[in-house]
DNA sequence: CAGTGGTCTAGACCACACC
DNA sequence: GTGTGGTCTAGACCACTGG
């Protein structure tokens, strides 16, 4: 129904406008299956590939997504929340060993997790936020983050080979006095942080390891901290999906953020 | 050349492997063009659907784009700086009034921005965080700046009208105490700020507003800030087009990010 | 005017999950 | 099996921009 040929806006244009429109006013609710393209072939009255055109405009939008052979369906929009610096804040000496654990059991989630450690040759990023000279190796630490038994996001921590040699940081488990008491154990106590986050969309192979659909754009946020001789002792590099994550940062005392200051 | 059917590939996804593949490992530079939709069909002797649906898929992955009537280019993978927390930086008296203007100047860059001031019934996610009543206005300055004459991202700064109706922050011009001392003026001033980042797909309207073509995530930014009374004073919504920025936070003192913390 | 990508049609065969 | 979306073909007409 109601497509008009000739106007300005192509035929593909209209029928997802029209059904975006259904999803964000409610209409079409989160979760909720829309018409298949055979039914949407006979509303409209269209070849197959126009209504597929204008299903993968949505696709591409993130609002929708293909679950074959079930059907398009409206994608969830509930987001959990990402705090980059929630362990700089004052913490009891009851030292909960892993802030993603610790935080998402508190909101009444089920946290768990994989890890995988090894020593490798980082990619070339890593080796320059670690100052890496060419042949220098470092640990990894691959984990898989899953809330309620869904994947995520996942998070790798590089360390220096050199000062992590022999500690508990090698061991595939988690860390019970946590890594950052261990890095300060061999004395590097990490003073600063600087963090970065790159919007983009992901590589074939995170779409794959992360289980994203197309039309799902993730943040990676690389994190290098350094220590009090401002030598970089770790980098971060985690990889979060962007319609499950809205990252976080609190700032207090002083001035204000972006825009017109002073 | 060299697609292969029966392979369990697909050929669309073969003929995206191997010009993503070029894309970025640099056979196929920054800027170039990529070859026709009529020489890919003749090169792998496919149908234009299968060509087209290919491309398609890089276009998505954000590496190339689409520039009618020339043809397909690989996309421009430079970022820009943006540091949402400059200026809780110590600054000198001599009060730069804008932040972004002198940062980029000072990077040997060319920054301009047009200004608009509005009175408006501010949408809902803004009126949430600025805590106000149904039919309560707030002031909108709504920003677009440019790099080099390029339109790089948008930033819509909201007040409260109750609090700022008559001052400068009216006033469609830079404002040249800069709008915390304005503030601060009016009894405000800004002690803490919560920043979200929201990562997802631009709606149609900031596609067409921003420029962004097909395969551009971007980045919503809102900070709002708070005054000693812990009322909310202002609230910036900031749309980052992914492609074109990298968002930095430089964290001092104390313990480290995310992961495992001790 | 020629060449580009954008839109649209009308068909075909396939893999997959569910009944 | 039946119905779903995924892939692929072979054609057509269009709008735009550059030479």
């Amino acid at each position: 129904m109601a497509v008009s040929r000739s106007v300005s806006r192509s035929v593909k244009q209209q029928i997802a406008d029209e059904l975006r429109e259904q999803v964000l006013n409610g209409t079409r609710a989160e979760g909720t299956k829309l018409p298949s393209e055979a039914e949407l072939i006979e509303q409209y009255g269209v070849a197959r590939n126009t209504v597929r055109d204008a299903l993968a405009l949505l696709v591409n939008e993130g609002l929708i997504e293909a679950r074959r052979p079930h059907g398009y369906f409206v994608r969830d929009r509930r987001r959990m929340q990402y705090r980059p610096q929630s362990d700089l804040r004052a913490r009891p000496t009851t030292a909960p060993h892993d802030t993603f654990l610790t935080e998402q059991e508190q909101a009444g989630r089920t946290p768990s997790q994989t890890i995988e450690v090894s020593i490798v040759d980082p990619p070339e990023p890593i080796k320059e936020r670690l100052q890496l000279k060419a042949d220098e190796l470092a640990v990894v630490r691959r984990r898989l983050r899953y809330l309620d038994g869904e994947l995520i996001y996942s998070n790798d921590s590089y360390y220096p080979l050199s000062i992590v040699q022999g500690t508990p940081i090698m061991s595939p488990h988690d860390l019970s006095p946590g890594a950052n008491q261990t890095l300060a154990d061999g004395g590097h106590v990490q003073v600063r942080a600087i963090d970065e986050i790159y919007v983009r969309m992901p590589t074939p192979d995170e779409a794959k390891r992360l289980d994203l659909t197309p039309g799902t754009p993730v943040a990676e946020h690389i994190i290098t901290g350094y220590d009090q001789d401002d030598r970089p002792v770790r980098s971060v590099l985690n990889i979060l999906p962007g319609n499950r994550h809205v990252i976080i940062y609190e700032r207090d005392g002083l001035e204000p953020p972006d825009g017109e200051s002073a």
